[in-house]
RNA sequence: CGGGGUGUAGCGCAGUCCGGUAGCGUACUUGCAUGGGGUGCAAGGGGUCGUGGGUUCAAAUCCCGCCACCCCGACCA
């Protein structure tokens, strides 16, 4: 009862921020625009480290870690990157503390001043770049493909939690090659594995693309990026992987002799997820009784809950539990049995659609005396009862079906919410009414995307990969385009 | 930093206009019943009313200052 969110239909904005608290994902902390990632919430974040991670290695990737702190002195280097960045960042001055002569606790120690201030990394290029220059000689030295799994911090202004908080957890690949060619496909490669992840582990449709030179990465000659679609029809970005050019070897003198025995720049890419994707899961499946996690990310796919009056019947059924339980852990899933006597089933299922378990079985001993059980799936909302002989072979195949199902239905939303339009008032008229994607001809300049920012808050999410050449008007000032590009809202 | 709003029990709120020593829902604790979709009844514990000052016999309530947070804008993965 107290448990219950608003649906998206009154207010999705606050419909998603009840619903990461409630569903224990994560709450505020003392510290404005951080949050608390609470268990429940952690445990499917390392799903999906757990899932990155393999891919990363399995392209050859090696992880490592860098400092949090950077000396300022780093920051200067590459000149478009310190503009990005110079607006949000953490600096430390300071390294002690003492007591306040007053009496009035701590206070900082102005004795204790640093020489040169320390930047809490806002993304870790400048010193990755500064090391990989002792690391780097030889063409034999590379490539260099190194990740890390860290924090970041960047002073936003606004916040949300998971979607944009002031300190968040990423992953942050950093890779250096010999040829441009070479780092252009590392940078492609890795977008597909985040494409890949997005699609078969979250269960969520994305756009690949490239982005507008306003929209790049500070330092990146290009960026791509991922772009999913929320239940509200505004966009997220998901993931970014940029091609850096030789920008960052520049800034940090990082050369290396070549075949031929002459000095070249090295060629870098950076590529990069975040916390930020948990917002994205739970804003593309989520419904108004809680969270849907596709099963290949759910931390619990399988919740079992006995129906009992008295503690003879719960013996009962939790004898015939361990069986089951046994059986279905054999098949690799993962299952939870609540057997606590404080909450009633009820309470329980609940609590369990909150949390967006995938698959829920209730035994009772009506089920019992006929061998059955009730298996409930959290996506549809639908329960059916079956022979007890037949449940891990349903649940195996459930969990495939729901993982299936909420890719199909966050398919066929986008689609439903994606126009294609030739004017400028029709883009405007859609916005307005639908939102959604809106794919339309661009001329290519900075000026018209900020004009159409201005006038209506869609930004250019990207120049999409798969969208085919042809020859067009853009839709604001009738200049040769030769692609449409994804408009959206964005988050 | 501009515009709007809110601070009262863990959470959500009423009480403020019209001053009289704090209440509702929920959560929590205990007991009994209940148990196939958030169970019912009863009893109980818990609050410096954001903060500092002022007016008054008396302040959550009136006056002045300060602080914090939220929403809308500018910035952003």
């Amino acid at each position: 009862m107290s448990k219950e969110i608003p649906t998206r239909e009154e207010d999705y904005s606050l419909w998603y921020n009840e619903l990461v608290k409630k569903a224990d994902l994560a709450e505020n902390s003392p510290v404005r625009g951080c949050m608390v990632i609470k268990p429940y919430g952690y445990s499917i974040w390392e799903k999906m480290q757990a899932a990155l991670d393999k891919m990363f290695k399995d392209t050859g990737h090696s992880n490592a870690y860098f400092p949090l702190f950077i000396p300022k002195s780093f920051f200067s280097k590459e000149a478009s990157h310190v503009e990005g960045f110079a607006k949000e960042c953490a600096i430390v001055t300071h390294y002690r503390l003492k007591n306040d002569e007053n009496g009035n606790g701590v206070v900082v120690d102005p004795d204790a001043k640093l020489e040169e201030e320390l930047i809490v990394r806002p993304t870790s290029e400048t010193v990755i770049w500064s090391t990989y220059k002792n690391w780097i000689q030889s063409y034999r030295d590379l490539p260099l493909l190194v990740n890390q799994w860290a924090n970041v911090v960047r002073w936003e202004m606004r916040t949300r939690l998971f979607l944009r908080t002031s300190e968040f957890l990423w992953q942050e690949g950093h890779t250096a090659h010999a040829t441009k060619d070479e780092a252009v496909a590392e940078t492609v490669q890795m977008l597909e594995v985040y494409a890949h992840f997005a699609e078969h582990f979250m269960a969520m449709p994305v756009v690949k693309g490239l982005k507008t030179e306003s929209e790049r990465f500070a330092g990146a000659e290009d960026t791509y990026c991922i772009e999913a679609m929320m239940q509200d029809g505004k966009a997220l970005q998901s993931g970014t992987s940029h091609f850096l050019g030789q920008n960052f070897a520049k800034a940090f003198d990082v050369k290396f002799t070549n075949k031929e025995g002459k000095l070249d720049l090295v060629w870098g890419t950076s590529w990069g997820v975040s916390t930020r994707l948990m917002g994205a899961l739970i804003m593309a499946h989520s419904d108004d009784a809680g969270l849907v996690l596709p099963p290949k990310l759910a931390p619990i796919q399988v919740v079992i809950v006995p129906i009992f009056k008295g503690e003879d019947q719960l013996n009962a059924i939790s004898e015939k539990v361990a069986g089951i339980k046994a059986e279905l852990l054999r098949k690799g899933i993962s299952v939870k049995y609540d057997a606590r006597d404080t909450h009633k089933p009820g309470w329980k299922f609940a609590e369990y659609e909150l949390k967006g378990i995938p698959v829920r079985i209730a035994i009772g001993p009506r089920d019992l005396e006929n061998g059955t059980v009730e298996v409930a799936r959290r996506d549809e909302k639908t329960k059916e009862t079956i022979a007890l002989d037949q449940l891990s072979n349903t649940v195996e195949r459930l969990l495939d079906d729901i993982q299936q199902n909420i890719y199909n239905k966050a398919l066929a939303l986008r689609a439903s919410k994606t126009t294609t339009v030739e004017t400028y008032d029709e883009f405007k008229k859609v916005l307005e009414t639908k939102g959604g994607f809106i794919l339309a001809h661009w001329d290519g300049t900075a000026a018209t995307e900020q004009k159409v920012k201005d006038e209506t808050k869609a930004t250019i999410r990207c120049i999409p990969l798969d969208q085919p050449d042809e020859e067009g008007k853009c839709m604001v000032t009738g200049n040769p385009s030769t692609k449409k590009v994804l408009f959206a809202k964005a988050y």
